[in-house]
Parts: C-alpha cells; structure tokens; sequence
DNA sequence: GTGTGTGCAAAGGCTTTGCAATTGC
DNA sequence: GCAATTGCAAAGCCTTTGCACACAC
C-alpha cells in the first residue's frame, strides 16, 4: 500500500509554496464531481475570493498536471477539462446526440493496453479518454 | 461490395454546389498525408488560389463533417484536425516524450467497441483516436 | 529578505459570425 | 433568377505572457 498523500503536501514537499490560492484552486478540482473546466474553477473559486485571476488559474493547473495531481481531457467542446487524480479514473462515453456523458471503469481498457504494448512497444498512459458514440436511448 | 463514390458526388447528390472552393478543400484533405489542419488545407489551397478564405475553410469542413466525408480529430496540440474518410482510418499513438505519432490498425479496438456495447449498451462510432505514451525509444 | 507566485492587462491563436456581394444550378 | 456560398472584417473564445508588486518561506 503506498502512502497516501494530499496533494498540498505533495506541493510543499517538493517546494512549491501554499499559497490560498493554489488551495482554493486544489479544493476546487478535487470537489468536483466531475471533470472541472478552468472557467468553472473561476467561477467556483471567486464565490469565496473575488480576487481570484483567472491566470493564476491556468498557472496553478498547469502545475499540477506537470506533477501528475490533476489529469487534462477533451471532451470535445473546446475547451480542456481537468479532474484530480484523488478522485480516481475513469474514462468517458459521450453520446453526440443527447450528449449524455457516462462513466466507464478503467478496467475495460487493460486488454487494449496490453496488446497495444504487445504489438507495437508503446506503453499507453491515458488518464482519461472519451468515447463517442450512441447511448442505449438514442439507439432506438 | 458498396458503390464506391466520391465526395464531390455525394455533396452534388446532396443538392449542394459544387463550388471550387469546395472541391479544392476537398483535393487538400483526400491528398494530405495524414491529418491535416484547417490551417494547413488554406495554406496549401491559397498556393494555387490565392483568394481562398480561412472562415470558408472552416464552413466547408463542418459540412464535410457533418455529412461524415471527413472526421475530425484532436491530437493534443490546440487545434482541431482533418481526415478524408477515402483515406481509411486508423487511430494514433503519440509519444509524450518524444513527439512522434505512430499508426495503428482499427481492428485492434474491435473487442473493446464489443465489450462497451455488451456492458454499457453503448455503440462507439469513433473514426480517430488518440492515445498517448511511452514510445519504444523513450521507453528505455 | 528573497525569490516564488499573483494580479493585471494585453495579446495570441484558433474558430465563428453578420452581412453584402457573388455564383452555381 | 434566386437561393446557396463566399469574402471580408470583426468579434468571440479560451489560453498565454510580460511585468511590477506581494507574500510564503
């Protein structure tokens, strides 16, 4: 079992600084249901602290996803999405005609990995995926 | 066998214009290589007509989309590219070390397309994909 | 105290849109 | 001829950047 540790403590460790900000950014992915938008962190973060910039934002984002706290998807709008690593991984199936986004288990996807890695040597490190498609209600 | 035909013909049976700037956008997504961006296909079209407009570009592409005569796919960098359908499909491996974008067969996602549709009642109609990784070379 | 991090404002890149002029059918 | 398309120019998004000030350590 390996140690688990906030993702703060993981910043101060490595020597960044604890600054409100990046905690109220780090609140805000990690309270997130789902995946979370910068805009929507904004919007989040300023309701408790006006004076949130949105550059500081991208600036905090771009951090943690260099560290590996926070994952980065495209679920086809665009805009990118971000999603804590704390809050587990999963992939996405996203219906483009009512646009319904579903949930599926990482566990789905080993096979593929496998024999991607089996076939070509590539090691695939995806954190999040979206697939599109048709949903059992717009199938009918 | 299914009657092979080409792109401009549909969009004429369609009922849509055969306009140059449509078939010449279309040339520059048939004749690319591989993805290509919007970009990229003005780029290549203002060589031999120079009038030839970006929002124009744009506007045939989400036609071409829409009548599903090209897919689109998001690479990672910012923006958004094309692909004929003439052309095949595959889906892209991309190493996040070193760059490079390998192909891959389609057939290798077939069981887990089956498996998603088994499980989740979901029919993924995904002509791209990206994944992203470790190369054999970055691997090491 | 010091250098990292933030706020601000501006710019940057890609894409979309309104409208008048053009042109394929 | 007439509606579908285009060109142009402007705006719209999302995201990034330069610089001076603030503040976590």
């Amino acid at each position: 079992m390996r140690h688990p540790e906030t993702a703060s403590e993981t910043l101060s460790k490595l020597g960044y600084r604890l600054t409100p900000q990046r905690l109220m950014i780090l609140d805000a992915v990690e309270g997130a249901d789902s995946h979370i938008s910068a805009e929507e962190i904004y919007t989040k973060v300023r309701a408790r602290y006006p004076h949130m910039n949105i550059s500081t934002i991208y600036r905090t984002l771009e951090l943690l996803k260099e560290l590996g706290l926070v994952t980065e998807t495209n679920l086809g709008d665009g805009r990118v999405r971000y999603h804590s690593i704390k809050n587990g991984h999963h992939h996405h199936l996203i219906c483009h005609k009512c646009g319904e986004v579903f949930n599926i288990e990482e566990e789905i996807l080993s096979p593929l990995w496998s024999e991607i890695k089996r076939k070509h040597n590539f090691k695939v490190d995806m954190k999040h995926l979206a697939f599109f498609g048709l949903c059992a209600k717009c199938l009918k």
